[in-house]
DNA sequence: ATGCAGGAGAAAT
DNA sequence: ATTTCTCCTGCA
């Protein structure tokens, strides 16, 4: 078990970082606030990032030896940020137990990503992200994302703003949510947000439900299929089983794994079976392996034209 | 320029 | 039970 002790304040200057206890590279933490799991973080320096969680604004940071420092300047509680980073899950026993002993491919990207963890997000928050997420790129949806929040969530401190209830959501009419930047899917965030309107008890029940009930009723609803349902269960429920397939994941397994024709329904069963009951945590691994691979190789045609 | 982005749904095989 | 087309828009 790790550490969960969040209370060792540090004395600094203009802010009062409190040590989260537990350590990352620097592009380890941005790869788990900034690489696809979460759009609630912008990078204010190469090693620190603000953001709003929990109706608090923070600001997060690396001390010299990767110790992960947190300040809210809202006077948000650090307990609040030790759940969002789900400390009392044991990241490190959980990857030892993923077959990586007899799969070179997932051994290569867990060497790659010392301390990587999936984040325990709000799951109204998760759900609208992943909603916004088809067929965009993740600083697209973080624009989304701010657009929600400056026009009709709550201020907290500075440009930080709160992203707006579904509640709040439900109140504005379609084509006016499709004016920030949404396309196509203003109508499926206008859609679920009746649909929790006129069913307040829904969150409840998708929270304490199994995984296979949670997902058939996440996919109930309109414009959620089986990798966003997988996308909300596995970073804001607590599913580690979960197994997203995006195109990423997807390419991965066809061209790693020798998967070459098999469909996305083929390839999930594929991934929970063969990484077994935290398999979302393997994926994660997988996703920022080639979420690497293409920035490498997004650099190397910059230089050789 | 024009294909294509971390998808879903409906229609057409 | 798959495959194909469409849905918006901005970046590459």
């Amino acid at each position: 078990m790790e550490q969960l002790s969040v209370g060792n304040a540090v004395s600094g200057s203009g802010w009062e970082p409190v040590d989260l206890d537990f350590r990352l590279t620097p592009a380890v933490l941005a790869e788990i606030l900034d690489g696809g799991q979460a759009f609630a973080w912008d990078a204010t320096g190469t090693t620190t990032y603000s953001g709003a969680v929990a109706d608090h604004a923070w600001e997060i940071g690396l001390a010299a030896d990767g110790t992960v420092l947190a300040n809210s300047p809202t006077g948000g509680d650090p307990a609040l940020l030790a759940d969002y980073f789900a400390l009392d899950t044991d990241f490190a026993a959980l990857t030892d137990a993923l077959p990586w002993r007899s799969d070179t491919v997932l051994a290569r990207a867990i060497r790659q990503w010392p301390g990587l963890r999936i984040l325990r997000q709000d799951p109204g928050e998760a759900l609208l992200g992943f909603l916004c997420s088809s067929t965009k790129q993740i600083v697209q949806i973080k624009e989304i994302l701010r657009l929600f929040a400056r026009h009709y969530g709550m201020r907290l401190h500075g440009e930080a703003y709160a992203l707006p209830s579904w509640d709040v959501l439900s109140t504005i009419p379609e084509d006016e949510l499709r004016r920030h930047k949404t396309g196509y899917r203003a109508r499926y965030i206008a859609a679920v947000a009746k649909r929790l309107a006129d069913d307040p008890g829904l969150p409840d029940r998708v929270r304490t439900a199994p995984y296979p009930e949670a997902r058939a009723m996440l996919t109930d609803l309109p414009g959620v299929g089986g990798k966003i349902a997988d996308c909300v269960l596995l970073f804001a429920g607590g599913h580690l089983g979960a197994f997203p397939v995006d195109t990423w994941i997807a390419n991965v397994l066809r061209t790693e794994y020798g998967l070459a024709d098999w469909s996305p329904l083929q390839l999930r069963r594929f991934g929970e079976i063969h990484f077994g009951p935290h398999a979302g945590l393997a994926q994660q691994y997988l996703f920022s392996a080639v979420r690497r691979k293409r920035a490498t190789a997004a650099v190397d045609s910059a230089e050789m034209p």
